[in-house]
This record gives structure tokens, C-alpha cells and sequence, in this order.
DNA sequence: CGACCTGGTGTTATCGCTAACATCACCGGC
DNA sequence: GCCGGTGATGTTAGCGATAACACCAGGTCG
């Protein structure tokens, strides 16, 4: 039986369509000085080869791959998930491929590795989704002269660094509630190792500050709804609490439940606002008032980011932020009176 | 100022170690015949300059990539996303990176066009995650000959396959519950076109079929809290309804909070399975009783079947399923006499 | 004691591509 | 009508690894 003869090669191309090699290359780069009808006879002759370039000989004489690689945590959670899901998407729509290192928790030890592996790859720029402080702190150690950029990292680094404005989201959730008369807003936080939840609480601070509203202490929580169930069943017994702002819409379905529970209806009794526009968000009861970060332009921006840095060398502008967006459904409503 | 200057090669080692580069070559691949000697002063040399072989060069010698494609959708599904997760873990413990392609349908134009990317790329293999008919049905226009492995696929194609045994799990559950003493248990099942919400069907109604009971209606949902709600607010007013298996978690947590509103007890009244094993579902009122699929053995079992075909070229064994287990946690007791 | 193996090493060719330079026909301008 | 420029193409030289073979010392064996 004949050994499945080799990939079709450039050379290959070239003797079909009766030219060198150089000018198969020149065409598949699309350079200026080809004359159509060779461009023409050439492109029959790749397809009628299904002939694809090889990327590793390609790389080996460039020094560039078209790999990026994504440091990302080895979890569930709806945002970094989504920003993970967005990222492949639009790498892959400019022609990049994305190899992922997943990291089971985002310490040092673990960040550096996964680095290591993708430099080993050589991949053409790194990104790392670093929602927590331990994350950042790794990225110290990555030596300079790598292209990344971070993710939802820490916005007081130098590092170029990509995020959803949090503070403005939580700003304006804040402000929907105020305006809809209600004296002032509790707020029921993330994690307070997450720049994610650092940045809401701070939203939600300046907006109570920016009307001279009294500002409650924080309930602090993780991003479960089992954690804003329990916040809720505190803030339920509490019949000043009238609005509440929630860190993330698992909270919130948390908090819902809590006062549906003990007969504080939502939101005739108190209002509720989410963060994050989960896609159960519409259906939960009521259909929640949250905030949605737009993750696919956080990738674009992302992506830009990087490009630029594995062209140029420097970036000019090294943190972009997205703005988020209120999106308004039937969890607020005026205060009773 | 000076330009950094190229990354150290092979033949930078070999010179700094006083070998060929050949020898080097020999030390980085674990060939045999190599003294003790040698092999420790070109390690040496491997370390002083942090060395790392240029991948490129070798997968164009070589033909062969290091890189495993998977296909997935842009999704955040739990099921799908953990799968992802554990297999790109799974690959990255074995030396292999992972490119992924993200599709935003599973239908056949999608996953061709994220097939051939992946080709492009030359990668040594293609993970697909198929879990509807939809999916199934474009990976009959891949090629042979390249290695492919269909995760949470059609059984009923015999391409190489890895799933959860989804029917297995779904019979325990619902044997679970009728050892509790129910007499019958009824189902709130994912989309038809789903694999895993078909199989789960058929092992509910095994287990039914297996001690007589009669079998109620499916209820059909999709993989939502949101419908899982709406089934479970029909439910609540059959008082013949005492059990009910759920296809998965959160649909089941709609079917507890319906069962809630309604004032019936979980478990006093009705008792409740789930599926999937959600990180919340021990934070559930009452805390749910799921079967736990193992979707770190599912990926390891992927990659195996993966590498078998990579180097054989055929497998012997292509279908492998692994079994899920039940976790019995407060949502079962006995029917209400 | 010379032929032969064998473990350790070096030399050379090669993978498929792009960069750099070479070639050549043809053009316009003085 | 010769010169230099320019557009279209071909030729050659690597990129950094592995594979195949060559080589050499030292031991084994007939």
C-alpha cells in the first residue's frame, strides 16, 4: 500500500502554476509587484492543491508565531469565563490563535509557569486575566520585554491593562437607585481581594458621596448566590434597607430570594441592582435591573492592546477601560412611602 | 543602543558546552547514547543561557506540532465550560498546548470553518465538544486522517467518543430516589436535541422501567433556572408529584424555589435530584442531592483516546464513557405519608 | 591479531518558508 | 540611443531543529 504522500508545498504550488517558489510566497503575502494573472494562476494552483502554508516553517523564519497565549483560572465564574469566551473570538477573528494555560489558583508560583510554558511556545504576546490581587502580584516576575496585557488587573500598575470601568457602573447602578428616591443604598460586596469588587464598592461610595446620602457599612460576601442569600436575610430584617446594590447578579439572585422570603417584595418594598447581565438575569423574579460590562469589547480592546506591543515594541496608552451599561428591567421601583 | 540579540540556539549551547549541537539535541530528547558526563555539562549550558528549543524548527523537521485543537462553543454553559477547563489542564500536564476555537453556533458551516483553522495550524490533534445533534452532524465533513475526538457526542456515530455515561447517572438518581420509598419519579428534562439531556431521559425511564413504576410525562425545559421554575410551578400543584429528577442544577433550583412558593417542603414533600454537581449546589435550599460528573476523568480519557490515535494512527477502543456518582446531600427522604 | 560490533560523538542534508539580492524586459528622458 | 528606474520574476541563503550517516576508540571474538 503507497504511504500517504506529503503535504503539498510551496514548491509544489510553484510547479503547477509554473513559476518560483518565491512567487507563490509573494502572493500568499500578498505583495504589490505580482501581475494579476500570475496572482491568478497561482491561487487556482493552491486551491486545486488544498495546499495550506506551514506555519512552522513560516515561524522558524520570521521569529513569529501567530499564537497568543491566555493565562487564565481554572473556574467557572460568569466574567472571567465570558472575557475568556470574547478574547478566543476575537483573536481568532484577526488570525490569531489562542493557546490557553489554565492555572488552578492565581498565585505566583502558578502564574509564572503558565507564563513559562507560553514563552516557550513562543507565542507572540501573552494576556493574563487577573481579577485578584495574589494574580497581579505574580505578573511582577514576568520578565520585561514579553508583550502582555492584563485583564482585569490591578488598575494602580503600570502594566498595560485592560478592564470594564467597574467604578462607573457602580456609579450609575447607584444613581438609578437614588434617583428613584431612595435615601440611600446598601451595597453588598465581592471579595475584597477583587480589583472587580474593590472598584464597585468605590462606584457605589462616590455616587452616595456625590449626593451627600449616608453611606452604610458594607456587607461583605464572595460572588455566590448562597453568600448573598445569607447577606440578604441580614438586610431583610432591616426596614430602613429599601435599595440594595448588588457586586455581581449571583448576589443579587441571592439577595431576591432572601427578601421574597421573608415577605419584603421586590420591587414594590426594596429595589435591587445586579452587575454582571448573567443570562438568567432577565428571568429572574422580577427580571433583574443590572449592570451588563460589555466583554467583547474588553477583548477587542484587549487585543489591540497586545498587537500594538508585539508591533511596536511600546505602547503609548497603556490602560483602557469599557464602559459598562445600566440596563434597566423591573427590580426598581420608588421607595414605599 | 544595542539590539537585544536573537534567542540562544542549539548551537549556542553546543558551543558553551563544547559539543556539537547534535549532542544537544540528543540530551533535550533523551536519546540513550549519551555519557553522564556530556549530558550534565550541556544541561549546564541548557540552564546558564535558559535555553529553550525553538518549537518551530522542530515541528518543521519533524511534522509534527505539539498543539491539540478544540473546538467549543462560546458559551458558559457549566457542563461545556467545565469540561474545557479540566481537558486544557489535562493537555497542559502532558506537554501539550491548546488552541481553541470558539464557535458561536454548533451548526456545520461554524465547526468546518473552525476545523480547517485548526488544520491550518497543523495541530496534532482535534477535540470537538458536540453536545447537540446539530454539532454532530457537522463532523461529517471533516476529513479523514486527521485525529479527532468527539467529547459529550452522539453515541449512535462511531467516531471516537468520550462521555459522561450519562443514562448511568440519571438511573442512580432515580433509583436513589425510589429506594427513598417514591413511587414514582417524574423528570424535568434538558433540550431534545441534546445529547446528554436525551441520555439522561433514557436512564430515568430505565430506572422506572426496572422496578415497574409508571412513567410520567417528560417535562421538557432547557437548561435554565428560569424554565426549571416554570416546570417546577406545574409540578407543585400535582400532589401525586413527590419526586422529581432534574437534568440538571439549575434547573432544579428552579424547580426548589417553585416548590418553595408553593409551601412544599424539600425534602419533606417533595424530594429533588439534580445533575452536574454546580459549585452552589451544596449552598441550595436544601442543599441538593446531584450526581457529579467527572469531567477531570473525561478530559484525561479524551486526551488518551487523542494521543492513541496521534500515534497509531487507529484506535481500537473508540467509545469510553465515564461514570458519574451520586452525591447525597438533604434534598431525598421517604414520601410524605 | 585483524574483523566486527558498539557506544559516544560529529558532519551533513533537509524540512518549508521568507529575505535579500540578482536578473531581465521595458519604460521615459536627455 | 544609452542610462537609470521600475515592475515582475527567479535564485540563493539561511532560520533551528532532527535524521541519517560517518567516524573513532575500545572491547570481543573467531
Amino acid at each position: 500500500m503507497e504511504k500517504t504522500s506529503r503535504d503539498p508545498a510551496m514548491t509544489d504550488v510553484a510547479r503547477l502554476a509554473g513559476v518560483s517558489h518565491q512567487t507563490v510566497s509573494r502572493v500568499l503575502n500578498n505583495h504589490p509587484n505580482v501581475r494579476e494573472q500570475t496572482r491568478l494562476r497561482v491561487k487556482a494552483a493552491i486551491k486545486e492543491l488544498d495546499y495550506r502554508p506551514n506555519r512552522a516553517a513560516r515561524a522558524l523564519v520570521t521569529g513569529k508565531t501567530q499564537l497568543i497565549g491566555v493565562v487564565a483560572q481554572n473556574s467557572t465564574l460568569y466574567g472571567p469565563a465570558s472575557l475568556l469566551s470574547a478574547f478566543e473570538e476575537a483573536a481568532g477573528a484577526a488570525g490569531f490563535a489562542v493557546s490557553v494555560g489554565r492555572v488552578k489558583v492565581l498565585d505566583r508560583d502558578s502564574i509564572a509557569a503558565a507564563v513559562e510554558r507560553h514563552r516557550d511556545q513562543r507565542v507572540a504576546g501573552i494576556v493574563v486575566i487577573a481579577p485578584n490581587s495574589s494574580a497581579a502580584d505574580a505578573l511582577a516576575d514576568v520578565p520585561a520585554g514579553v508583550p502582555l496585557v492584563t485583564v482585569d488587573g490591578d488598575p494602580d500598575r503600570p502594566t498595560p491593562l485592560v478592564t470594564v470601568d467597574q467604578a462607573k457602573g457602580a456609579f450609575e447602578a447607584t444613581k438609578h437607585l437614588i434617583d428613584a428616591g431612595h435615601e440611600t443604598v446598601w451595597h453588598v460586596s465581592g471579595p475584597a481581594d477583587w480589583f472587580d469588587a474593590a472598584g464597585r464598592v468605590q462606584g457605589w461610595r462616590a455616587a452616595l458621596d456625590a449626593t451627600s446620602a449616608e453611606v452604610p457599612p458594607v456587607v461583605a460576601a464572595d460572588w455566590s448566590a448562597a453568600s448573598g442569600y445569607r447577606a440578604g436575610q441580614m438586610l431583610a430584617r432591616m426596614p430602613e434597607v429599601t435599595a440594595v446594590f448588588c457586586s455581581n447578579d449571583h448576589l443579587a439572585l441571592g439577595v431576591l430570594r432572601a427578601m421574597s422570603e421573608r415577605g419584603r417584595r421586590v420591587p414594590h418594598d426594596v429595589s435591587v441592582v445586579g452587575f454582571d447581565d448573567v443570562p438568567e438575569a432577565a428571568y429572574f423574579i422580577p427580571p433583574l435591573t443590572t449592570v451588563r460590562p460589555d466583554f467583547a469589547a474588553v477583548a477587542h480592546e484587549t487585543l489591540g492592546l497586545l498587537l500594538e506591543q508585539v508591533s511596536d515594541g511600546e505602547t503609548t496608552r497603556p490602560q483602557r477601560t469599557v464602559a459598562p451599561m445600566l440596563v434597566k428591567r423591573d427590580s426598581v421601583a420608588p421607595p414605599p412611602r
